[in-house]
DNA sequence: GCGACAG
DNA sequence: ATCTTGTCGC
């Protein structure tokens, strides 16, 4: 892809984001209480003949037992570049074909990225909350740094956090998920608030991971559905 | 030229 | 994200 190609790309896709970042809501729009589905969604790349591939795995569990109600993925060739900031342009086409194959409707989606912990505030989970058109929350393993500002390392116990500010406002927080783990970072994605993606995001933490239930799940059949594809072949 | 860089 | 085995530690 030429330089010049991606540049106009880029001016494009910020273009969009902008229009979009007006609409964010982080307040709650529905009852706490009447959650009941909740998914998790992730992405496995691999290469083939030449062409780059990916696998999206969305996997649907019950907020109270943690079951695992349902699970779907798609597989299809991947036509956008990463590009740093603009993740959800990328991983978008494949998200929402999966999401046509979903035969239940989940309350709200997790999301393995960011949300409004992003340098326009339009992370992949507050990009693709307008397309989902449902509560979404962002949980990345790394932090994306902006402006420079450092995250701040929580207290080494279970549910400590410190919030991300950047210029008086709170972009996100880091959480330490487990004790003895490297923290998370959480961010709303849009229609919830800090405090209740936090709280969603801990009650789905179990002792095999420091990332919840839905992502963790999402990603190991990822690379389940890589593997089931490669081997076909 | 060098370092940064969600997934 | 992906390329990759064993190994140290709880």
């Amino acid at each position: 892809m030429l330089v010049l190609e991606k540049d106009e790309m880029v001016q494009n896709f910020i273009a969009q984001q902008n229009d979009l970042k007006e609409h964010i809501s982080l307040q709650n729009n529905f009852l706490e209480n009447q959650i009941s589905l909740v998914a998790g969604l992730d992405i496995a790349y691999w290469h083939k003949n030449n062409k780059e591939y990916g696998a999206c795995c969305i996997q649907v569990f019950d907020f109270r037992s943690k079951n695992l109600i349902e699970q779907v993925s798609y597989i299809n060739e991947i036509t956008v570049p990463y590009i740093s900031g603009f993740l959800a342009f990328r991983e978008l086409p494949l998200i929402l074909e999966a999401v046509k194959k979903l035969k239940t409707q989940p309350s709200l989606y997790m999301f393995d990225g960011n949300g409004y912990l992003h340098k326009r505030h339009m992370g992949i989970a507050t990009h693709a909350s307008f397309y989902l058109k449902k509560p979404t929350i962002g949980v990345a393993k790394t932090y994306y740094k902006i402006e420079n500002i450092d995250f701040t390392m929580p207290e080494n116990i279970a549910g400590a956090f410190t919030d991300i500010v950047i210029d008086g406002e709170v972009f996100g927080r880091t959480l330490r998920s487990r004790k003895n783990v490297k923290p998370i970072f959480v961010s709303c994605g849009n229609w919830i608030d800090l405090d209740t993606a936090t709280n969603i995001t801990m009650h789905f933490i179990d002792k095999d991971s420091r990332l919840p239930i839905p992502v963790r799940y999402a990603d190991l059949a990822t690379h389940q559905a890589r593997k089931l594809h490669q081997d076909d072949v």
